[in-house]
DNA sequence: TTGTACGCGTTATCAT
DNA sequence: ATGATAACGCGTACAA
C-alpha cells in the first residue's frame, strides 16, 4: 500500500526521474519548488521507497551477514553486537547466521547470503583444520569454493579467526592469550595445570591449546595435562567429574570462560575451594565471567566485530591478504590465587 | 561475476521463461531432457538466482526482522536464536535489529524494514506506558503510525510483550511470574521482602512490578519496598548499595535474572549470606542464572522467538488481535531458602 | 510443453 | 533543470 515513486511522480506532476533526483538524495540538481512539490507529494501517498528495486540497480544491497556458531553465546553476541552497530549507522541490515559450527550450515548461509547479493560477510568463529585427524565433511570443500567465488564476485569476506578460505583478517591472537594466562597460573606457583580445550579441529581450539602447551613447556611443566571439550559449560562440568577421582591439579585453565565456568561452578560443588585449592581461569572476559568472578583475558568482541563491518562499508579493495590483529590483556580476578602449599 | 536466468537460457537454447520454471522450483511442467539441459548449463554458468529480483516480482521478500533491545542480553538472544532456527529451516532471513529501547532507532529500524519489505517483524521487548508519568518521545507516537501503516500494508507484526500498536501477541504472563517468585517468597517465610524494579514505563516492569505487589498484598504483607532499576546487573549492585545502610530484607526479587544476579554478587561481596541472611530470585531463567544457582521463573523464551516466527511464515491474515499466552514455571534453586530467625 | 512479453520499482544515460 | 527510456533479474499471464 505504501506508494511507488511512480505514484508520487504523478501526484507531482514530474518524471519518475526527477522524482526519483529529488527523494534519493541524489546530487544532480532540482529547482526548489518542484523538489518541495515532490516532497509533498511524497508524504501525501505515503511513499516508501523500495530497498529491493534500489538494490537491484544499483548492485548495492545494504545487506550484512554475521555468521556465529550461537547467538546466545556471549562471545558471538558481542561480536555481533559491534558489527551490528557500525551496520545500523551506515543504513545496513544484519543477517543473523546461526551455524551451531556446522560447515552445512555454513554453506547454506553463505549461499543464502550470495543470493541477496549481500555485500559482506563475517566470519566469526574459526574453520575446522584437517589437521587435527578429524574427519571434515564433504561440504567443507564445498564451502570453500562457494565462499572463494563469493569473494570473486565482489562480497567482501572477513573472518575473525582462522579460516581455509582467503580472506580479510581482524582477529586477536589466540595462542598469545592462552599462553598468557597459561603463565600468570605459572608465575603464581602452580606446577600441575590442567587445560580443558575446546572442540577438536577448531583453528582457535588448536591456537589455544598450543599456547597452553608453549606456556607450560616454557616453564619447564608437563604439558600434557588436557581434556576434552566443546567451548560449553558441561564441557566444564565434564572435565572435572574426571578429575574428581584423582589427584586434582593446582590450576585449571578453560579453552573460553564459558567451558572455565561449568570448571569453576563444579569444582565449588564438588566442596573443593577455589581459588584456596585450586584456581580457575578462562578466556574472553564475556560478561558472565564478571558475575563469577573469573579471572580470564579480555578479548576485544566488540571491536573484532565493529572492525569487521567497517571493512566491509570501506568499500575498496578486495583486501583478502590483510590482517589486523587486536590486543587482548590478562584479567586477574579472584579465582586465581597463589599456590597455597609449594612442594 | 555469477550467472544470471539470461545466461543458462541462452546455453542451454531455451526461453528464459522455461529457464525460470526449471530452476525455482515452480509448478509448471518441464519436460526432463529440456529440464536436464538447463541444469548442466546453469552449473556451468554458476548460476545464483537473484533474491532481490525475485522478491521484487513476488513480493515476497523471504526477510523478517526481529527487534530486541540489545542482543548481548541472554534474555534476547534465546528469543532470537529461536526466530532464527524457523526461519533459516524456511529460508528466510533473520535482521538483527538493536534498539536499547529507544524509540528514535524502533522506528528507524521498522523504516528500514518496511522498505525491505521484510514479511514480518517481531518485536521482542515491551513498550513504554505513558502511565507511568514518563515523558515518552515524539517518536513513540510516530512509532505507532508506522508500524500500523506498515501491517497494513501487509507487514506481519508480532509482539512479545504489551506494545502501543496492533499486534499479533506471543507472550507470558509477566505479571503471574512475578506473582509466583513473590508468593514463593511469601511461603518460604519471608515477610519484608524487596523487588528492585524494570525500567520506569516499560510494559513489562509495570507488569511484573503490579505481580509483586498483588502477591505482596495477597500475603499481607507491605508491598512498598520497591527500588528503582533497569533490568541490568548494575540496577542489583545499586539497589544493594542503597540497602546495605538499613535493616536488610529478608528476600530480594529482581524484575528479572541479570539484576537479581547484580543483586546476589553485590551481597555476597559485602560478606551477606545468600540464602542464609538475604535470599534472592529473579525472573527469566537465562544461561548465566544456571551458573550461580539463581531461583528464578523460567520464561520459555526460545520458544517465543520460534512461535512468533511461525506466526509469520503463517501466511494467512492479519491476525492482530491472536494473543498466544506461554506458560511459565517456577524454578526453585540454590539461592533461596526458608528463612532462619522468624518473628 | 515452450516461448513472448510485460511488470516489479529504481537508478542511470542521454537527450532536451 | 527536466524527461524519456533502458537496464537490473526474475516470475507469470497469455499465446502458440
Amino acid at each position: 500500500m505504501p506508494g511507488s515513486l511512480a505514484d508520487v511522480a504523478r501526484r507531482a506532476g514530474v518524471s519518475v526521474a526527477t522524482a526519483s533526483r529529488a527523494l534519493s538524495g541524489s546530487r544532480h540538481p532540482v529547482s526548489s519548488v518542484v523538489r518541495a512539490r515532490i516532497e509533498q507529494a511524497a508524504l501525501e501517498v505515503g511513499y516508501a521507497p523500495s530497498a529491493l528495486a534500489r538494490a537491484l540497480v544499483t548492485r548495492r544491497s545494504r545487506i550484512i551477514g554475521v555468521i556465529v556458531g550461537d547467538i546466545v553465546d556471549p562471545y558471538f553476541a558481542e561480536i555481533t553486537r559491534g558489527a551490528e552497530d557500525v551496520a545500523r549507522r551506515h543504513g545496513y541490515m544484519t543477517i543473523i547466521c546461526n551455524t551451531d559450527r556446522t560447515p552445512v550450515t555454513e554453506l547454506a548461509y553463505v549461499r543464502l547470503l550470495r543470493d541477496y547479493q549481500a555485500e559482506g560477510i563475517v566470519f566469526a568463529g574459526g574453520g575446522f583444520d584437517l589437521a587435527a585427524g578429524a574427519h571434515l565433511p564433504p561440504e567443507a570443500a564445498e564451502l570453500d569454493r562457494t565462499v572463494d567465488q563469493a569473494r570473486t564476485a565482489g562480497v567482501r569476506v572477513i573472518s575473525l579467526a582462522a579460516r581455509s578460505f582467503p580472506s580479510t583478517q581482524v582477529s586477536v591472537d589466540n595462542r598469545a592469550a592462552c599462553y598468557d594466562v597459561t603463565s600468570y597460573a605459572t608465575s603464581l606457583g602452580h606446577r600441575r595445570i590442567a587445560h580443558v580445550r575446546g572442540p577438536a579441529g577448531l583453528s582457535t581450539s588448536a591456537a589455544r591449546l598450543s599456547g597452553f602447551q608453549a606456556a607450560m613447556s616454557d616453564a619447564q611443566l608437563d604439558p600434557s595435562l588436557v581434556y576434552e571439550g566443546d567451548f560449553d559449560y558441561e564441557s566444564g562440568q565434564a572435565a572435572v567429574t574426571r578429575m574428581l577421582g584423582r589427584q586434582l591439579p593446582d590450576a585449571i585453565i578453560g579453552a573460553n570462560d564459558e567451558s572455565a565456568i561449568g570448571v569453576l561452578m563444579t569444582l565449588r560443588q564438588a566442596g573443593v575451594r577455589v581459588p584456596g585449592d585450586v584456581s580457575v581461569a578462562g578466556i574472553d572476559d564475556t560478561r558472565p565471567s564478571r558475575f563469577v568472578d573469573l579471572t580470564t583475558v579480555s578479548v576485544p568482541m566488540y571491536e573484532l566485530g565493529a572492525l569487521a563491518a567497517r571493512r566491509i562499508l570501506e568499500r575498496p579493495r578486495d583486501a583478502s591478504d590483510d590482517r589486523t590483529v587486536l590486543p587482548h590483556r590478562l584479567v586477574p580476578r579472584g579465582t586465581t590465587a597463589r599456590r597455597e602449599h609449594p612442594p
